[in-house]
This record gives structure tokens, sequence and C-alpha cells, in this order.
DNA sequence: CTATATTGTGTAAAATTTACACATTGGCGG
DNA sequence: CCGCCAATGTGTAAATTTTACACAATATAG
């Protein structure tokens, strides 16, 4: 935000139609894309992300998203997928594009700009594949030492979770299909860093009238069990709000 | 999101560390990428964007974003906010990325990817610089024959921007300092493509309580002019609210 | 000075949100 | 088997917010 280019636009320098649109692109500086995966997972009551260590030696011993190169002729949503898919069971994916990180220096083995794909998956469900450079789920609390630009990559997707949930059901990606309601308040209170009124809340999902009784008690809980229920993606698609409301 | 890569990632052949990332970044390969800038203006009760014509022979004729080459060295805001520079007198600017656009063959020329970025501003406090390739605001409604994938970042950044001033007081950027309860109104009524309840909407707007009333009139309306009002983005700034609730 | 178009204002009903307490249930230990 | 524990499950009254709706005041244009 600083120095204004004097140099025109190349498209302006000749008001003619520009011919060879290969020639041009050709003329374009380039640079490395990669794609980075911030995937949170939710165990014991702990938002977590998958993380590995740095395997640059600038950055040793500190943690890394998990990431990869765009190739050549890649979809952004393709190379974001395939990283996922290539650490993670993949069933019941959600993986949406969150933001482009790009301050130049960012990568210490020059200009690359890295597109930040947020991810969220059930734990249980997902079987880490290849285990090396340390990979394991973290807390996101405690997030320090961390490679390149990644914690403000996490912060961001973190923050975008926070709003995420409050506005669409993307909660129910980290829980397993069948939910108590219990487990379902701890992890709204363990994003969202509060505590909620536990017969508010559960009004509150009752009322939204998306929360399907599948008939089922919890297990091994040393204590009354609660009941479980799915959530219907269907009807939500059906019914969801499209108007909200100026509030700021 | 189709098929899954069986090469291992390069950083995961070898578990040492990489002590040359110049060299690791070397061996990537690199693309172009551009920032294209969405600039919002409001006009005569209509949102408006800032156009230009393609000069692409193979878009002939259809519209374009303003848009440039990010350069070797430059940061993406920073590129984006020099596109807004070159074309437009510059005070009060809003500038945000809103999404990534990478589809391998968006461009004819070759693989480009953009970083789109939104722009709001005051149509009246803003002079136009360079005017080739006719430059226009063109209605959002109406937008037909873009060139690239435009039709689909003007797309997703309008619903960014229906969003955006539901939640933040960004409609605030397209309006002249001092504006008139009846203008914010036309404002939201116009973006969101519905009408509201006069009443409402001021008894909402008052509620707030960041509306500063500057005691002046309105000049040149053939009827009552109304009261004008500033809007205090400091008293925003210190008192908007946290957290707004579990809603969808 | 009259017609017109728009500003400016209030209230009652409905809906939503909040705060809050007690009986129920199953597991567990003795 | 009995009693304790820890969590589930439930309702209501008060406060707040949202909605629907109508009429007087005022500047301009003719």
């Amino acid at each position: 935000m600083e120095t204004i280019s004097t140099a025109p636009l190349v498209r302006d320098r000749n008001s003619d139609l520009i011919k060879d649109a290969t020639n041009l692109v050709a003329s374009y500086p380039a640079m490395p894309i990669t794609a980075d995966c911030v995937i949170f997972g939710f165990e014991e009551n702990q938002l977590k992300v998958l993380l590995i260590r740095s395997d640059l030696e600038e950055f040793a011993g500190k943690w890394s998203l998990l990431g990869d190169i765009v190739y050549k002729d890649e979809d952004l949503d393709t190379a974001a997928y395939r990283v996922l898919c290539q650490r993670t069971g993949m069933d019941n994916v959600f993986l949406e594009q969150v933001k482009t990180f790009g301050f130049p220096s960012r990568h210490p083995g020059g200009r690359v700009v890295t597109v930040a794909y947020c991810s969220l998956l059930n734990i249980q469900h997902h079987q880490l594949k290849i285990l090396d450079n340390e990979l394991h789920w973290h807390n996101v609390d405690n997030l320090t030492d961390m490679a390149f630009d990644h914690t403000a990559i996490v912060d961001e997707c973190y923050r975008w979770l926070q709003k995420g949930i409050q506005e669409h059901p993307l909660g129910f990606n980290l829980l397993p299909e069948k939910f108590s309601l219990r487990e379902l308040q701890n992890l709204y209170e363990a994003i969202l860093g509060l505590s909620l009124d536990r017969r508010n809340f559960r009004k509150k999902f009752f009322a939204m009238d998306f929360l399907i009784d599948v008939d089922e008690y919890e297990h091994n809980v040393p204590h009354r069990p609660g009941k479980l229920y799915r959530f219907d993606f269907d009807k939500y698609e059906k019914n969801k709000r499209k108007w909200i409301g100026i509030d700021f």
C-alpha cells in the first residue's frame, strides 16, 4: 500500500486488440502457487489442526500446514483436495477456500503464493495416511513456532471457522454422524471460546428443527446417557433462511 | 476433485531437512498471478461496477474487470491497490481480498491465477483517470458478455457485498460522507434487492447509535429535504458487537 | 397558496432471547 | 441392592427485539 507505479498497464499501450494471448501471458512474471490445507478436527472437547514438522532447514523444528504445489494444469480446489486425500482417509469431506497469502518474502526460498483452504473432519472417521514428519493433530490453542506465515493462516482460518459455525451447519462435519447435544454444545463452546446456557442452547437447536432423533443413546458414559441426533442436511438446504438482517 | 495422485510429495521423499530452499522453489512450476478489482460504486440508486472493454481478440467487445499482473516482489494487496490507484482518484479507499480464481483454462493465453479484490467507493469523490478501453461504470444487473471468468468473479463479489453490508458498515463507503437516511435505505434496498420498511429501517440505524446528526439538510430535492448524517466509524470500532449468535 | 412528494415519528402485538431450578436417569461403589 | 454422583431433560416469566402499520409536518413546484 505504498508507491504508485507510473508505468501504464501493458494493455493500455495499444488500443488495438491483442491477437496473441499466449505470447502475452508468457511475458508475465510467473511464480509458484501452493495450496495449504488447514484441516480442523475435534476431539476431547478440543479443536485440533493437522500439522507436520517443516522439512526446511530454516524452519527446523517448526510446525507446518499440509500443503503442496499446484500443478501446471490443476485447479486450485483440486490441488487442495489432493493434499487432503493424500493425508487423510476421506469421506464426508468439507473443503473451502479461505484466503490467499502472497507476501513476497513469506517463503525463504523465493516468491511463493499460497491459497489457504479449510477442511473440517471427524477425527474418528479418518485414518491418517502417511505419518512422516510427525503428522499429528495439534491443539489449536497452543500454536507457536510455526513455519512460514502459517500462524497467520491458521488464525485466519480459525476466525473463519468461528464465524462459519454461527451461520452455517459446519460444526456437524467435525462430529460423528450421531451426536449428543452435549457434544454439540461442547464443540460450539470450544470453538467460540465461551460458555452457553444449556437449556437455551437446546431450545435453539430444537427450534431450528434440523435435528433428527435417531432413538439411540450414548454408551460408556459414567452418567445418564444422552439421546443421539443426526443433522438433517437435506432439510437444511431446503429451509435455510435466506435473509438474516442488518446487524453490526 | 477426481483422481488421487500416488506420487508422494516432494518433501516426503527424504526426511532429512532441505537446506537449499531457493533451489526447491525454483523447481516448482510457476504461473502468472493477476489481481482483479471489482470496484463497486453507487449512483442513481443503482449499484455499479467499473469495467473496461477487454483488449484480447478472443474477447473482442466483451467487458472486463480492471486488473493487472502481480509483480515479482509485490504483495497481492499492493498490486490490487495499484490497479485501483491507476484508475480512480483514491481517497477513502476500501479494498479487501475476496477470492482467488484459478481454473486452468480461465485465460485463453495460458494458466493465469487471479486474486479478486473488492473495492467500494463513492463515484462523486473519485475522478476516473485513464479512460481508455471505454472505462465506465456499468450497472450490476445487466452484466452479460464478460471476458474470462469475470462474470463469476463479479457474482462472487456481489454476494460478498450483500453479506458484508448486513454485517459491517461497508455501505457507507459507497455514499457521500454526509447522507440522508433515504439514500442509505436506497443503497440497502438496491444491493439486497428487497424493500424495507422505512420506519423500522430508521429505528434500526438510530438504535445502533452510530449516526452523527450533522445538522444539515439535503439540497435540490423537489420535496421536503431530509436531514444529513455521518457514520461514526470510530465509535463503531469501539462498540461493535463481537458475539452475534447461532443462526442458520 | 395549493398540490405534491417525501420526511419524520409512535405504538401495540408478536416473536425471540434471556435468566434461571428442579426432577429424572443410568452408572458406579460400597 | 442401595444410595450417591453426574449428567440429562424440561418450562416459564421477564426483557428485548422485531414487525406491521398511519398520519401530521414541511419544503418545492407550479
